[in-house]
DNA sequence: CGAACTGCATTTTTT
DNA sequence: ATGCAGTTCG
């Protein structure tokens, strides 16, 4: 977080002022209009690339496939604006969607410029939309300083709604309420503009009612959560028309990143803030759309030319990161789809090996080979930081995750709980909030009782109903209560000294450093304290988190800019310098690219997601090939596909087929390969005849300098099944498991038999799996 | 107020 | 299986 992820707007300065002079600008390449020599930053760039970055003026689309350099594009596109002096740093918009991605363009754009681009507009949807609001609160009904809550306040928030208005929480769970509402807001939808049915379908009708108060509770609170950063600046937009061309005209040119991820939120706010100069890039691949179950609307982009009539667009097509052969298995993959507006990605790169793709009898054996594979690169040298292993769900990392340890081979999980969620450093931040911004009762709440005062449920009940009584906030009301006899005694007492406590802090802020105070504060309130003495083994660590965080906030100029950054720059900083193996989502994957990658668990109900398939449809089954295109392509050198032919799934042994994806791998770029020589490769029909081998126990092993995709047709150390013995087994059957015991076939498609096990029950079963009894 | 118990779900994640 | 959250006892 140090650095890089700060946004910092100087408070001092307000938004509606422009900064006093233009930075220094280094001298444009060609004197001013004339086109003789290409200016430095443009050299380099391939045709489209160049079309794209000098394509100034009007709509245009950027479709830019994956590895195409497409932020090169970007980044350099922002500084030949400036260097053309067709705009000047505050009149460009420039958005992408997390802070990883506006910190790298900022940098990029610094580079390129020379100057620092601190204060210029560039940054993620919802900072930029805070920047607004802040500039603007008064006309949303908040003050400059609101609270930006996050996905945990909301959820507390609600529950208090629920609570409140005595809604069922067994029926409606806070967490799927909170979703319902921040769905409506990604739309753009304010209580009265959500459709009825809509609203009545929460909360047993009461959805519309619940909403609306939800929101008064939060202008009461001065807070907005974080689909009111767009939201709200809709709002803003269409109630204030003057507001809303001050914007217009002041963002002459607007760029945006990963265009097919916006939901309508965004695209609203997008075109609306256009409209004026109507010079909006928009940048993306409609191919690596795998947001849309958080709202992500692949329409957008697929729309652009009719919403943007005129439109240049511009295709990335040269792929600069994977072999032709990875290039050409993701393509013809993606090619499936239906309802692309199509690219077609070459290189110049070499062929490369095939994509590996392997078939393993479960799990363990899968996590073993990967963990063989990457030991056997790193011996031959290559460093960990180029591998990972990208899985469809986050349980997945785990086999992995133990066997690395077990093979003494470093690794980060990428996208684990965030630094800033964590417990402690979220009580931390709820007692930085509380002498901040005294009315925050959400973090009031957190902490009044931690560590354990003895002030309970009742006690905190208590104050609740003076609050409301009065209209207070919960430190107001606690005050008064504190100076009546409706408490007992002690919690009186102690409520007291709670509350002088926060009262000195506040006093201290004007005369603190601010790292200093949170120093005191942590421990005059007992916190650290609360965790030094406690036996719980996660203990030392975080308090080892609360030093980190008293560090990160020396990184800033007060409190108010600290706590800014926490709302909306929470990530994880991952410290690239250490050689690791890396574990992530395949959704987590998008934008990075490894020199191998590992894609396990490719099977039917995983990989696609039965819940995808069932929930989506169609619709649903693309997005998950789209993810299956987003992990292939992460690879420059080398991918390995696997499958398992039994998986546990919550505790149930289950048999597995082979995703339909496997089968969509173009022929000519992958191989076949197999660990045990248990399944045919392809599952195109085969039957093996070592079909009863336990698990791992064929394993082959041992040294073996063997290349890593096992290559051409040398299959040294992996056995290629090809055994078609196609009439073994017919419905009727008496056959025999190695997982589920007897059963009996109750029916047949392929190489795929559905079989009524006397224990376990009907499965579906590859044939290669079951034996004839002796 | 804290500890044990029960039930329940369990894709993906940003801000 | 497992973990988490909410509930219920002591």
């Amino acid at each position: 977080m140090a650095g890089a992820g700060r946004i910092l707007y100087k408070s001092r300065m307000p938004d509606n002022a422009e900064p006093p002079a233009a930075p220094a600008m280094p001298a444009a390449g060609p004197t001013d209009g004339a086109p003789t020599a290409l200016a430095p930053y443009l050299a380099g760039l391939n045709d489209s690339q160049s079309q794209a970055v000098q394509a100034i003026d009007g709509p245009v689309l950027v479709l830019a496939g994956a590895g195409t350099g497409k932020t090169r594009v970007l980044t350099t596109r922002l500084a030949h604006i400036l260097m053309q002096r067709k705009a000047r740093p505050w009149e460009i918009l420039a958005v992408t969607f997390t802070n990883k991605a506006a910190r790298e363009m900022k940098e990029r754009v610094g580079r390129l410029v020379g100057t620092p681009v601190e204060g210029w507009w560039v940054g993620t949807f919802h900072a930029t939309g805070a920047r607004i609001l802040r500039a603007n609160a008064e006309l949303v009904g908040r003050k400059p300083n609101f609270t930006i809550l996050d996905a945990d306040d909301q959820v507390r928030l609600i529950k208090q709604h629920l609570e409140a208005q005595e809604i069922d929480e067994k029926r409606w769970p806070p967490r799927v309420v909170s979703g319902q509402i921040q769905r409506w807001k990604d739309r753009g939808l304010m209580p009265d503009k959500v459709p009825e049915d809509e609203a009545a379908a929460l909360c047993d009708g009461r959805g519309h009612e619940l909403y609306t108060a939800y929101q008064a509770r939060l202008e009461a609170l001065n807070a907005v959560d974080f689909g009111d950063l767009l939201m709200l600046c809709l709002e803003l937009f269409q109630r204030e028309p003057e507001v809303l061309a001050k914007y217009q005209n002041q963002f002459r040119y607007i760029m945006v990143d990963e265009y097919q991820d916006t939901n309508v939120a965004q695209y609203l706010w997008l075109r609306l803030l256009a409209q004026a100069h109507r010079n909006v890039c928009c940048v993306g691949d409609d191919d690596q759309s795998i947001y849309s179950w958080r709202g992500a609307e692949v329409g957008n982009i697929l729309r652009f030319e009719k919403d943007f009539p005129g439109a240049t667009v511009v295709r990335l097509e040269r792929n600069y990161r994977s072999t032709s052969h990875i290039l050409a298995a993701a393509s013809g993959l993606i090619a499936h789809n239906d309802g692309r507006l199509g690219k077609t990605l070459w290189t110049e790169a070499n062929d490369g090996d095939p994509v590996v793709v392997r078939g393993v009898w479960d799990g363990d054996e899968e996590a073993r080979v990967v963990g063989d594979e990457i030991e056997r690169l790193h011996q031959s040298g290559h460093a960990l930081n180029g591998i990972a292993v990208l899985v469809r769900a986050g349980f997945q990392t785990r086999e992995f995750e133990e066997r690395l340890i077990t093979l003494g081979l470093p690794y980060r999980v990428v996208g684990g709980p965030r630094f800033y969620e964590r417990q402690e450093i979220r009580d931390a931040i709820a007692y930085l909030r509380v002498i901040a911004q005294p009315a925050d009762d959400l973090a009031f709440e957190r902490i009044v009782n931690v560590p354990k005062r003895g002030l309970g449920q009742t006690t905190l009940q208590t104050i609740h109903a003076h609050a409301r009584a009065g209209g207070l906030s919960l430190g107001a009301a606690a005050g008064d209560l504190t100076d009546t006899d409706e408490l007992k005694p002690r919690a009186r007492t102690t409520l007291r000294a709670l509350l002088d406590d926060f009262e000195r802090w506040r006093a201290l802020v004007s005369v603190t450093d601010h790292t200093d105070l949170v120093k005191t504060v942590l421990d005059e309130s007992g916190y650290t304290d609360m965790w030094r003495e406690s036996k719980a083994p996660e203990a030392p660590g975080r308090l080892e988190n609360l030093k980190e965080m008293v560090v990160a906030l020396g990184d800033f100029d007060n409190l108010a800019g600290f706590l800014e950054h926490v709302s909306l720059v929470m990530e994880n900083e991952e410290s690239t310098s250490e050689d690791k193996v890396s574990l992530m989502t395949l959704h987590s994957a998008k934008g990075l690219e490894f020199d191998t990658v590992f894609l396990p668990g490719w099977e039917e109900g995983l990989f696609p997601h039965q819940r995808a398939l069932d929930e989506g449809g169609v619709a649903a089954l693309e997005e998950e090939r789209r993810l299956a295109y987003v992990g292939l392509t992460r690879a420059k050198q080398r991918a390995a596909v696997s499958f398992a032919a039994n998986r546990r799934v919550y505790g149930q042994w289950q048999t597995a087929i082979p995703s339909r994806f496997v089968d969509e791998l173009p022929e000519g770029n992958v191989t076949r390969a197999q660990e045990s020589g248990l399944y045919s490769g392809g599952g195109y029909g085969g039957l093996s005849e070592t079909a009863t081998a336990f698990p791992g126990a064929r394993r082959r092993r041992g040294p073996r300098a063997r290349r890593f995709a096992g290559g051409d047709g040398d299959s040294d150390g992996w056995q290629v099944a090809a055994h078609a013995e196609d009439a073994a087994f017919a419905p009727g059957d008496r056959v025999f498991h190695q997982k589920f015991g007897y059963g009996r076939i109750v029916a047949r498609d392929g190489d795929k038999l559905e079989i009524d096990f006397d224990k376990a029950g009907v499965k579906k079963v590859m044939a290669s799996f079951v034996e004839i009894p002796p």
